[in-house]
DNA sequence: ATTAATTTGACTATCATTGTCAAATAGAAA
DNA sequence: TTTCTATTTGACAATGATAGTCAAATTAAT
């Protein structure tokens, strides 16, 4: 997994290598260019919709490009938190604890 | 760390063994009675600056609050997920790169 | 049985997110 | 250059989520 490139940067590359437009690809996905433009700087974020169908439009595996997305979230939300790193590993503890439950 | 525990219910139980009412936190916070009151059953999220204000009036230790916090955030985020486990491991990953970076 | 404390639910206010649109800019091709 | 197309920018509107108030209903304690 890229850790080091971000989703948009991801899109981006891919849509190119296609030989996609911007204006092709928010046509598939209804929205205006202006926004895939700036999902594609990481100015906006995707939808969870957009993701899945970028991913069918691009030939991106869904669930490498969902993982992106969510972990991208999961970074937004405690990325000015000084306990940020401490509290992503409270986290995986508690889903751990909550999977086990409902198993 | 009480991984078990809701941060509603360790709200509560500080609050109770302290003898201290809804009414009276509530008013320190500046928030009615009922919201606290949905606070302690995870029935509302509390915002960061509440988190803060519960640390210093129940005696609690503030870092430690604030992770539970945090992590219950990240949870809620992810928590009806599918992926949610990969993605918060490359949420680590994606943290340390960027700490690194800024190192 | 009263009184005080908590809970519930309907409603409002505020704020973030998602989107449109049109104008500005950048890039290619003539 | 000019011209045409693609992308970017920024102001604005629509929507949706979050925080809050308030009053009535419920629960618990005297």
């Amino acid at each position: 997994m890229n850790i080091d490139k971000s989703i948009g940067e991801i899109l981006r590359e891919n849509r190119e290598k296609k030989g996609l437009l911007l204006r092709q690809v928010a046509a598939k996905l209804d929205i205006d260019t202006a926004i895939l433009s700036k999902i594609e700087r990481s100015e906006r974020k995707a939808t969870k919709e957009q993701i899945i169908k970028l991913a069918g439009i691009l030939d991106l595996k869904e669930e490498d490009l969902l993982v992106h997305y969510l972990s991208e979230k999961i970074v937004y939300e405690i990325k000015d938190e000084e306990l940020g790193q401490k509290a992503l590993k409270v986290a995986e503890q508690k889903i751990k604890y909550i999977n086990k439950k409902n198993a």
